[in-house]
DNA sequence: GCCAACGTTGGC
DNA sequence: GCCAACGTTGGC
């Protein structure tokens, strides 16, 4: 049973679009500089899945990524305090979830997106997991490994 | 562009 | 160790 994670990101800084792009070699999430999220991304084990939330312009969920690579220093951070994880794009999602629709969502009023708005790396419950994806039209069996 | 919320820094 | 000042994030 994978963990559920939400991976915020500006897009001028990196979209989903570029995560794509990448295919499966995926991509460093690197620039973390909170110590929240360092231990989210430190308590990631391969295989977990993620939404890809852009925050700023959309402020929407856009696709969903599966964590390929455990937390790992990152290479460029002198101070060997922060880590990374790395992603790999998994599918799209069909209909882009916004905020707006989730703060409207009674089911999803405990979601950290809503109660915790700054913290860019987010833990999902399986609960809301599922209600995000079938909000989006995503396709759940199609998400196995 | 503004500002609220939050995290970090640094003086004491 | 407290807390004021400051910086950053991100919704609006």
């Amino acid at each position: 049973m994978p963990a559920y994670w939400l991976l915020k990101s500006e897009p001028d800084a990196f979209s989903w679009d570029e995560l794509v792009s990448r295919g499966a070699k995926g991509e460093s999430w690197d620039g973390v500089r909170n110590y929240q999220a360092r231990n989210n991304m430190r308590a990631m084990k391969v295989g977990d899945l993620g939404f890809f939330y852009h925050s700023n312009e959309g402020k929407n969920v856009v696709g969903i990524c599966r964590i390929i690579a455990l937390a790992h220093p990152e290479a460029k951070d002198e101070t060997g305090k922060w880590e990374c994880v790395d992603v790999a794009a998994v599918a799209p999602v069909p209909n882009p979830v916004t905020l707006e629709a989730i703060k409207a969502n009674p089911k999803l009023d405990g979601m950290v997106l809503v109660n915790n708005s700054r913290l860019s790396v987010q833990p999902v419950s399986a609960d809301e997991w599922k209600e995000v994806c079938r909000m989006g039209g995503v396709e759940q069996r199609k998400l196995k490994v």
